[in-house]
DNA sequence: GTTTAAATTAAACGTTTGTTTAATTTTGTA
DNA sequence: TACAAAATTAAACAAACGTTTAATTTAAAC
């Protein structure tokens, strides 16, 4: 995959996350990546499968080191607590892929059964299933939690940040989008650790 | 408003909800409420037009009665169960309208600064922390937390279940459309609530 | 230096887009 | 019945859409 590939994709990237799939035309997408239009059909076929070979590459940045999660001694709670860390922070840096998901996955069938999208969402899914099953083992988590709803709480947390960022960062007073960043990792991060833990722990 | 002219809007809610405002054409709605194409543009004036009608109309239904949450001598504890129990009906009754909220208010720009939009917004907003701050007054609340993260919280657990829905409708078994909206209103309510509640009375 | 393949271009392709037109039908009122 | 307003229609509009073509330039290999 040369350079010009690469700019088409990053000019793909931002065009989708600001407009969306459909709301965006190869003609500014070219434009944007400063290449002619028949550039994008050359190298990637058509507009729908620059979208796919979008996925199947950036996806690759969604994989969690699962060292950092389960290998080392680490209790249930530095467990917990690494596991929530590493997602925001991955998801945070791949925010615009992952905005692109969340909007075209409920709308296009096709990318929501896509093989690539649904193994990621499992995986994931598995993650968080295996740090619940490790806490109730050695005794830490009390509360009993489906780790479907769990993970909802996680991500659309962290997704409620993606979709509402103008208005998020108007009422936050938040100028630039580094700092919004930090305050992802920093602030919401620990937000939604606290609020998890604290309902793991919870004794009716 | 005419019979024609509610259909439309119908038509248009199911097809912007389905396949995104961009994603969708005239020619699809007037198809779908079998109507002429020229009708829309007669009624409503342009395509984008049909979209803020359809935003105007709809978030009427989104007003949360207040006298359910404050005026009655509930607890804090009452108050916060009733919150998020109204809450989540809300939306859940407005699955369809809330979801092309979603996604297109984090798309399109004009969007997200209509008034109506940013009123219901901030409005929700308050009500979380007038609920906190009833809390806290009582010395109910223990856990010291941001109104707009415990929003997020909880708009972005029920969020998520609307935008992946084909996804947890898959994994969870559940068949029907109406079955998920019960779960939604049952299973996840009750979820969004005990995780609240865990937090609030977390002490450190 | 010649040859062959890859990269790049401007232009055109046929559709589809949102919107408007001008004519016709329906409806309500006097 | 006659008239005016509202509703409805098929057709047309120019613009934008995704994609392809055929010609040209660049790069690589021999």
């Amino acid at each position: 995959m040369n350079e010009k590939q690469h700019e088409i994709l990053n000019a793909a990237e931002r065009l989708f996350e600001e407009k969306g799939f459909d709301g965006t035309s190869v003609r500014d997408i070219a434009k944007e990546a400063d290449v002619n239009i028949a550039m994008i059909s050359y190298y990637f076929g058509s507009k729908d499968k620059l979208l796919e070979a979008l996925f199947d590459i950036r996806l690759e940045n969604f994989k969690i080191n699962e060292e950092l999660i389960f290998k080392y001694c680490f209790s249930a709670f530095e467990s917990l607590e690494n596991l929530i860390f590493l997602y925001v922070k991955t998801m945070n840096q791949n925010a615009g892929v992952y905005k692109i998901l969340s909007v075209e996955g409920g709308l296009k069938k096709k990318l929501i059964n896509s093989d690539s999208f649904t193994r990621v969402k499992k995986y994931n899914l598995d993650l968080v299933t295996r740090v619940l099953e490790k806490g109730y083992s050695t005794g830490d988590f009390k509360y009993v939690v489906s780790p479907i709803l769990l993970h909802s709480t996680m991500m659309g947390t962290f997704m409620n940040f993606q979709m509402n960022r103008l208005f998020l960062q108007n009422i936050l007073e938040i100028q630039s989008d580094e700092a919004y960043s930090e305050y992802i990792e920093n602030q919401l991060v620990n937000h939604i650790h606290k609020t998890i833990k604290a309902l793991l722990i919870y004794e009716e």
